[in-house]
DNA sequence: ATGTCAGGGGGGCCCTGA
């Protein structure tokens, strides 16, 4: 089984890429961030003609996340229970026995602003919502943007990016204690390339350069780490005309 | 190089957010 995770930056412009890519990248579910679509206006049709099921919950302008599945999701929950927050940023389901969690985490925009504040209270509500899912199901994957460099071989220069925002002690701690729930970052399960970014700035000509930070993550609960057979960033779409600034991440669950 | 995109309001550019 495959899952993936990519944030499209608007499924209005992305959805013939997005529709190509699972065309060419059969997953068993796929988590899109950043859709920027009411529900009203989400593409439903269009995958279903493509065979696919779906789930979706979205605003307008900002965040938005779905969950796209060969089979039908189940036990779907909307954003963190208990709170409240006029954000769409999580989508959960089960698919084929895999608890699955698409997270858009906040930017956070600078340390020092009220966006890092409201970072940080989401990131706790988030931890504790993912402790109780691990409860009832211990097959879990929580995937998304995490808007976190967890380490500094994640970003392509540590040095001009200390302290900036996705790269906070703060911001760190919170992935580390995503980890210590306990998940594992399924990247890291395997040796990788250095340099292996999932988001590239649209300025600077970022990602001829490979100029990028490791922000998209995968992370598989205790009982699903022995089945991750590999987890890849796909860099071919970020090569699209028109492409999203991230790339989509998949694992293989053997 | 703050050098790019995307969406939206409101008019045909300018703002926010990333």
């Amino acid at each position: 089984m495959k899952f993936a995770t990519w944030n499209v930056n608007s499924l209005a412009v992305r959805l013939p890429q997005v529709l190509d890519w699972l065309a060419a990248n059969p997953v068993d579910g796929l988590v899109l961030q950043e859709t920027k679509l009411t529900d009203d206006k989400f593409p439903q049709a269009d995958f279903e003609a493509a065979g696919w099921q779906v789930q979706f919950f979205g605003q307008k302008t900002y965040n938005g996340v779905a969950l796209i599945s060969r089979s039908p999701a189940t036990d779907v929950v909307k954003n963190i229970p208990g709170f409240e927050d006029p954000q769409a940023r999580v989508i959960t389901g089960t698919v084929d026995g895999v608890r699955c969690i698409g997270a858009y985490f906040p930017n956070g925009q600078a340390p020092d602003s009220d966006k890092f504040v409201y970072k940080m209270a989401w990131l706790d509500a988030l931890r504790s919502f993912v402790a109780a899912e691990l409860q009832t199901h211990p097959n879990l994957l929580l995937m998304g943007d995490f808007n976190i460099a967890p380490d500094d071989r994640d970003v392509y220069d540590p040095v001009a990016w200390a302290g900036q925002i996705h790269c906070t002690p703060q911001e760190r701690a919170h992935f580390q204690a995503l980890i210590e729930l306990p998940l594992c970052d399924t990247f890291r399960l395997f040796e990788q390339a250095p340099k292996s970014w999932s988001w590239w700035d649209y300025r600077n000509l970022a990602f001829r350069k490979n100029q990028g930070l490791r922000i998209d993550h995968i992370l598989a609960s205790a009982a699903l780490q022995p089945r991750v057979k590999s987890c890849v960033i796909d860099r071919a779409p970020r090569k699209n005309e028109r492409p999203s600034d991230h790339a989509p991440v998949w694992v293989e669950l053997g």
